[in-house]
RNA sequence: GGUCGCGUAGCUCAGCUGGAUAGAGCAUCUGCCUUCUAAGCAGACGGUCGCAGGUUCGAAUCCUGCCGCGAUCACCA
């Protein structure tokens, strides 16, 4: 049982006695640092059940709890307001509790519900960007997050391969490749690229062409909506799509090899940003999924077949429009796609819930989808999560790759890692550092900076980024985390003594305690991060944790003080912070040095 | 136009299921390194929580209306 349960209790039996009502619920909160104490019960909302004064009867619990329990010390009424404050030895037997233990995390049953969390699902024909990011760091966490609150969790992606954007780079590279002395055509090795910047590269060649063959067609006279779909470059594009779809193998060949140059490319940036999956999905697997289950529904009337024989499905009762699933001539839409994936995969991995990290634009999709598949009855319909995140804007607005404002992800990691080092070597810390371990710890340092940055605001909310202005290393930042963690390991190095005894008795200094209260709060704050889909709550608990704990550094000695029991205490204290540090930012797929 | 989301300090963001005098960081200004890492600490300055009503003992938080910004409303994905 834990305190608030223990008071709970305590009241109800109180009240009981005094005024014969039976309240279920009270309301705890943490004391505000202006006042004395350590937990606060309301007692305004007790006075629905109770006629009287609120001080009055704040006092009378006070008196209670005092005498009743060995762990409250003392207590004043302000107000409605009760402040409790507890006993040290209470916050002692908590950190001794939790001295020895992976503070926070929770184990995996055998009987755990299993999630997948969906992110990333990039197209093959551009390389990663800054929006890629946030939802790659964003779906990586809430993965982990769900993990380290008991979670069983599959990590996936669905890459979109295949369509009409994927013919068109196809067709630029086979038209307009640049040939070396003997005529092959530059590849990715030949031409020293990144695959997905390689294939980039003449999906944006395509549409410069293509834009040129307009305006040739519209000098011509034609209307720019014909020359749109007259120009011969669209033509041979489609033309390449149905070769695709009709199995051409030199057209499949063409397909897997820029596909392959690709994957290889994203693979790097993968790597870089330290995200990984447990399954790949691909569109050209999954694009044909989901027409026998609207058939099969058809019958069951679920769905509903149009005069032209395009069948739809009828949400107004939901609020939502009707829908499209299939259309006259029997081919699939995306939501149709998006419905037989689903359903594939709880067939592949028989899961109970899914998460999809996708941006806020496709609001309306998910909740179609969702709508959907409960109304088709599926048990897991009731657990689906659409992890809608806010577009990452620019100073200048959106990011439009048409513009060329787009920040490319390895681009804007590979500047991080460079400010980092900038930094880094302007402060000169790192004696004893091979040219090796510096540049890994720039890039911890610099992945930091930029992961934090984006993962301390609500996933829900559209946020600022200024390329202009790098990432701060200041402040409420990834590297000041990461730089209390290494002070931390600091200590640690240098306490060369027997500091494994359990401390019994111990008068608390105030910086302590407050330290004890944030520790005291993180599986709470995981549980909260968990329920909410947000990596930024915790992002933001590490943050107050590390302030704690960086106030209590600069005001109290550790290894300098000369009572042996306080040093003791503090050393263990502060290992425990920089252990919790770890887990948390781990939950963030943000890493930790030694030393910075 | 319908639907959804957002609007908190000069800037970037916190603020849990309504609770005490709305919090951080950056920027500006003051102090603190012969003692454990100053990427730090301590402090100052800075707010009609978009506006107007309503519910409540109590509203940044809930409800309604308005204003501003964004997204979406495709037989695109």
């Amino acid at each position: 049982m834990n305190i608030e349960q223990i008071l709970t209790e305590k009241a109800k039996e109180i009240l009981k006695k005094k005024y014969n009502v039976e309240i279920e619920n009270f309301e705890f909160q943490a004391t505000r640092k202006d006042f004395e104490g350590d937990i606060t019960l309301v007692v305004f909302p007790l006075l629905r059940h109770i006629k009287g004064n609120p001080v009055k009867i704040g006092e009378e619990l006070g008196v209670a709890f005092k005498e009743e329990l060995d762990q409250i010390k003392d207590f004043n009424v302000i107000q409605g307001f009760l402040n409790l404050t507890f006993e040290d030895q209470y916050y002692l037997e908590f950190f001794n509790r939790i001295k020895n233990e992976e503070f926070g995390i929770k184990n995996i049953t055998e009987d755990a519900p299993v999630i997948m969390v969906e992110y990333s699902s990039p197209n093959t024909n551009k390389p990663l960007h800054l929006g890629h990011i946030r939802n790659n760091l964003l779906g990586y966490s809430v993965a982990e997050i769900l993990k380290a609150t008991g979670n069983k969790v599959y990590k996936t992606q669905i890459i979109n391969d295949r369509g009409i954007h994927i013919c068109k780079s196809m067709v630029a590279w086979q038209k307009f490749a640049e040939k070396d002395a003997s005529g092959n055509p530059e590849t990715p090795e030949t031409a020293d690229m990144k695959g997905d910047k390689f294939v980039g590269k003449y999906y944006v060649k395509f549409d410069v062409e293509y834009k040129k063959q307009i305006a040739e067609l519209v000098a011509q006279g034609v209307s720019e909506k014909e020359a749109e779909k007259q120009a011969p470059l669209i033509l041979e594009a489609q033309e390449m799509l149905k070769r695709w779809e009709a199995g051409d193998q030199e057209t499949i060949d063409l397909w897997n090899t820029m596909n392959s140059w690709v994957y290889k490319g994203f693979e790097k940036t993968y790597k870089s940003l330290g995200v990984d999956f447990d399954k790949n999905y691909y569109e050209s697997d999954t694009y044909l999924l989901g027409r026998d289950i609207v058939e099969k529904n058809l019958e069951k009337g679920i769905f509903f077949k149009k005069d032209d024989g395009s069948i739809w499905i009828d949400l107004t009762e939901e609020g939502l429009d009707e829908k499209l699933l299939l259309r006259a001539d029997g081919t699939a839409v995306y939501m149709t796609q998006d419905l037989g994936t689903a359903i594939q995969r709880v067939e592949d991995f028989d899961i109970d819930g899914m998460v999809y990290t996708v941006g806020n634009e496709q609001d309306y999709h998910f909740k179609v989808l969702f709508a959907i598949l409960q109304k088709l009855g599926y048990k897991w319909a009731e657990n689906l999560y659409h992890l809608s995140y806010g577009m990452v804007d620019l100073p200048s607005g959106r990011m439009k790759s048409r513009e060329g404002t787009v920040v490319d992800a390895d681009d804007l990691m590979e500047e991080m890692e460079q400010t980092a080092k900038r930094i880094s070597s302007e402060l000169g810390k790192l004696d004893g550092y091979t040219e090796k371990e510096k540049k890994a710890l720039y890039k911890t340092i610099g992945m930091a900076a930029l992961k934090y940055f984006i993962l301390k605001v609500d996933p829900r909310k559209g946020m600022m980024f200024d390329p202009e202005e790098s990432v701060d290393f200041q402040g409420d930042t990834g590297t000041f985390i990461q730089y209390t963690y290494a002070r931390i390991q600091s200590i640690i190095r240098k306490a060369d003594f027997d500091y494994d005894r359990e401390i019994q008795e111990y008068t608390l200094d105030e910086k302590e305690k407050s330290l004890l209260k944030q520790l005291e709060v993180f599986p709470q704050t995981l549980e909260l991060a968990a329920k909410q889909y947000s990596p930024a709550i915790v992002a933001n608990y590490t943050y107050d944790l590390v302030r704690a704990f960086n106030s209590f550094y600069q005001n109290v000695s550790i290894l300098g003080t000369e009572d042996q029991q306080e040093k003791i205490f503090r050393v263990q204290l502060s290992k425990k912070v920089a252990e919790v540090i770890k887990t948390a930012f781990g939950l963030l797929g943000i890493d930790v040095p030694e030393r910075m």
